[in-house]
DNA sequence: AAATCGGGGAA
DNA sequence: TTCCCAGATTT
């Protein structure tokens, strides 16, 4: 807490005690780096100054402003949470750490944030950096990959967390990982726990914390069927599976790299398709695109509608058709907005 | 307890 | 490539 104020940096979240703001600037940084969630966050509170405002507005708006930052539950279960705080608390957050774990979308580490930050509870956050540096400091060698490891971690960290200033403590240890007990090359040196620490006093800071390895990911093969009518383009709300919420084409997946020719004609055949062949277009290049647990390669086939499909074969396979300003409007996953941008 | 859910930056 | 980021929810 020393060396908080000396180090830290600006951030506007900090300048703030309004739990709306801050709860917005804990979902979106979840899993996220400052740098990557500060633009959404100054975004957000430009668009939606208000609990209120953020819960009347469409999902569809809220996963747009969205687009880009990834896990997008947080988005849902945000935009159901603003409602849920204006129709059942009176659009005021609830002020205890309890009260707030019952929001959708508030953990344990997001319900300690905004009970520490905005009502000064003495509830000790435990994130990748808390973990990072009571690891090193007190010589924990349990895998931090391991649920059952949080009792512990929690429990180290309830017990320093000072009762008259819980925030600063919060803060200051969050920061402290993220600039001097970094993962990589943190900087020992200049450490002021130096004397303290169990990792450096054992030369054994590179190999604190211990966590297992993620298993490997695994490859999915996309084929997305891009149909147009005139200016229209037919897209899907995808419901289940990755990117729920968000819009992206009609499609096939295999588990092999190629879509054989008999099947791509079985799939068109079953929406009742009558392509233009005139304005037949080639696939794609593989678009390849990485998420944390699966890899995904895929290719858009372009092609052009003789006539619109009917309401009700639309209906049935979950399509609309959409103009070029309208998808724009559309939140996507990111493969999709970057093929969009490139070809519609 | 394990699996799932994105995208980006740094080394 | 690999790691990891102000984690939460579902299975």
């Amino acid at each position: 807490m020393a060396w908080y104020p000396r180090h830290h940096r600006d951030l506007p979240w900090r300048h703030t005690r309004d739990p709306y703001a801050i709860w917005l600037s804990e979902v979106i940084l979840q899993q996220t780096r400052v740098a990557q969630g500060l633009p959404y966050y100054e975004t957000f509170l430009a668009a939606y100054p208000t609990v209120q405002d953020l819960a009347a507005a469409p999902e569809a708006e809220v996963l747009r402003y969205w687009q880009g930052l990834g896990y997008y539950s947080r988005a849902r279960n945000m935009h159901h949470t603003a409602q849920q705080v204006v129709n059942e608390h009176g659009g005021q957050f609830p002020s205890t750490y309890a009260g707030l774990l019952q929001l959708r979308g508030v953990g344990p580490y997001t319900a300690a944030a905004i009970a520490s930050f905005a009502f000064d509870e003495a509830v000790a956050v435990l994130d990748g950096n808390v973990y990072r540096v009571l690891a090193r400091i007190f010589g924990l060698h349990s895998d931090i990959a391991a649920p059952s490891s949080r009792k512990e971690f929690q429990a180290l960290a309830d017990q320093h967390i000072p009762a008259s200033t819980p925030a600063d403590f919060n803060q200051a240890i969050m920061e402290f990982g993220a600039i001097q007990c970094t993962p990589v090359k943190p900087d020992c040196l200049f450490c002021p726990l130096q004397s303290q620490c169990w990792a450096f006093q054992h030369g054994q800071v590179a190999l604190l914390p211990v966590k297992s390895k993620a298993k490997a990911s695994r490859t999915r093969y996309f084929h997305y069927f891009v149909l147009r009518h005139g200016d229209t383009y037919l897209r899907e709300r995808r419901e289940k599976d990755i990117w729920q919420g968000l819009y992206d084409f009609a499609m096939a997946e295999t588990t092999v790299a190629d879509l054989p020719p008999a099947e791509l004609l079985r799939h068109l055949d079953a929406l009742g398709a009558q392509l233009d062949t005139s304005q037949a277009a080639e696939p794609s290049a593989a678009y390849r695109h990485v998420l944390s647990h699966q890899k995904l390669e895929a290719r858009f086939h372009p092609m052009a509608l003789a006539q619109p499909l009917p309401a009700t074969t639309l209906r049935d396979l979950g399509l609309r058709a959409y103009s070029a300003d309208e998808i724009e409007a559309l939140p996507k996953p990111k493969l999709i907005a970057n093929y969009c941008s490139q070809n519609i």
